[in-house]
DNA sequence: TGACTGTGCTAATACGTATTACTAGCGTAG
DNA sequence: CTACGCTAGTAATACGTATTAGCACAGTCA
């Protein structure tokens, strides 16, 4: 712009002060406060509001250390709309708790490019602190964010990365244990498993919650992949004489759930479905399946407190996994008697 | 944090060099890069490699004005659900613009608390501009926006306020009247309105390309007002005998719509229904209204981009109306003869 | 030998604000 | 009348970086 901002040397020149006079009108401690008289300051403010002068921030930032402001960290870009559905009920946590603190968000999203939180010219410092958003999350970065001195949270439970991770998680092994439970009490004897065991966090714990719950119950069948011919899993999981089968991704279980209709398999008369993990607008599909819901407005909320606790009180590590409630869901019955008598 | 942050100074002093040798290797430019041999050099980077050193982006914003940061204020919280639909396909533009102009988010916005953006504690201008977004909008602050030195862009249209506001908006007044002109050109001359035909420009835009479009048609009624009872709405329309009804809000042409149905009146052979916009995910209401779709992906875009234009050139205000293109749907019909003897 | 030209750095400064240290002027207690 | 304290400010400095100006030294040319 033409025009050069306005600075507390030109709101001093013109009220015939100086510039530490000026900064004291505007935010004096209590007790330099009272050292300006009213009429300087009446004369000081009212150049202040005739000229709209507000101080800059980053000046601001730079002589006291803070900003109140948070990063928000994500490799995937947040709003395109198929991320918008998973991305968006974190954000309307952390929008609103980061309000409630008034501090502001400062988004730091990663569309295409590879954008990596140590990069050349990373803005993220801007940032009091940060929360890590996303899937995947490049271990050795987050390495190096424990290792060093920028307060950060994540999203997600983490392990251990040269020390302890600080973040908010869903409880998915023990809502995934629970749901094996009651598999098992519903009389389910030989239960399947398709979806990955190894990679992100979040999708170990599924496994890591549902095989020691197995207990005495027969795992007839894995398929340790996603995303495959739906025909092909259902014959599998036939063939292997299952009664119950877990699923990782919601996905998979509409697409297996579709064939077994279209082929006249009742779900869950002859064959229980669980999905480990819910999806917003799941409803749309017209089935609403057996499953434990993510509190991902509650996880926004809880992590943004915790990384406020971190930054301005230096408040140690914490790690917190939150409920996640079951689903009941019309897919998941007792085994009938016909396959009981099969087995 | 305890440990302070790390600084050029450490840096300078772990390499045995000055803090100006180190600010150089980081960033010199072109002729003043060579002058740091590579010996040098490398043993600096080595120490940035080591400590895992970045500068920091609030002193070097001091010193270079720009942050490569936009701020997008709303008055309205952005994330909850409620308006969630409404702002999250404006974010998306606005984001995949920014992000491929190199600049990140600052994301200002007011739950509850009404936010202004000039107040005291002002961190909007972190950002370099910002982007106004949201139906409702101070008057006295986009004034005083215009005046200032403040780079910012509106998204919609606003009419001038104490100058031209730069904004990126729809082409509401041009797909009104083209709408109105295909309902006439259907034989439609007893039309009726439904919508509030003063406030925000968005709202007042649509009047403005209906009432001059009507032409010989017959304006047979008019409700300026919305969320109406639907059922006292459609005895109102079907009293004047009105063939074709405009709403401005979908709300109000889904609840009309319905009442219609359950009482056997056919949309569009008894009653044509145009709807002056649309909504995100409007098909899960199982109609599809004739209408005209708001571009806000591409609005966020266009956006961003002018706001970056007056960053860093300084360009001069301009104002863009984008298309809107006209949905067909279902429920813009002909005349029907029955109709055409009442009348 | 003395002036000149690079080379390879460092010193100094600016950016805008907050804050600490100080000072000039004046009244007053001792 | 000196010392002290109070009032109403101002000067100076720090924050961390980018950048300009400049300095010490070596080599070159006349």
């Amino acid at each position: 712009m033409v025009t050069r901002r306005l600075t507390q040397k030109d709101i001093a020149r013109l009220a015939g002060v100086s510039q530490a006079t000026v900064s004291f009108v505007l935010n004096g401690s209590p007790e330099n406060a009272n050292r300006i008289p009213p009429e300087t300051r009446e004369r000081v403010q009212k150049v202040i509001r005739e000229t709209g002068y507000v101080a800059d921030p980053v000046a601001r930032r730079m002589v006291k250390g803070l900003n109140r402001i948070l990063g928000v960290f994500t490799y995937e870009p947040a709003f395109p709309s198929a991320q918008a559905d998973f991305f968006t009920p974190f954000l309307l946590g952390i929008e609103e708790a980061a309000q409630e603190l008034g501090y502001d968000l400062l988004l730091l999203t990663g569309a295409g490019v590879k954008r990596r939180i140590f990069g050349d010219n990373v803005r993220l410092r801007l940032a009091d602190g940060c929360i890590i958003l996303g899937r995947q999350f490049d271990r050795d970065e987050l390495t190096r964010l424990v290792a060093g001195d920028f307060p950060f949270v994540a999203v997600g439970r983490r392990d251990d990365a040269g020390g302890p991770v600080p973040y908010v998680g869903g409880g998915y092994v023990a809502a995934t244990t629970a749901l094996v439970d009651r598999a098992k009490a519903l009389g389910h004897q030989r239960i399947a498993y398709v979806g990955l065991n190894e990679g992100a966090e979040s999708t170990l714990d599924r496994w890591i919650g549902f095989e020691p719950a197995l207990g005495g119950a027969d795992l007839v069948h894995t398929q340790f992949a996603v995303a495959q011919p739906p025909g092909e899993t259902l014959d599998a999981l036939l063939a292997a004489g299952a009664t119950c089968v877990f699923f990782t991704e919601l996905a998979d279980a509409i697409a297996v759930d579709a064939v077994a209709r279209h082929r006249g398999i009742s779900v869950p008369a002859d064959l229980s479905i669980v999905v480990l993990g819910n999806h917003i607008r799941a409803e749309e599909h017209g089935r609403r399946f057996t499953s434990f819901s993510i509190p991902r407005e509650a996880m926004g909320r809880a992590a943004t407190q915790m990384l406020v606790r971190r930054v301005e009180n230096d408040a140690p590590v914490e790690q917190v996994l939150l409920d996640c409630a079951i689903v009941e869901g019309d897919t998941l019955g007792p085994v009938s008697t016909k396959h009981i008598r099969n087995t």
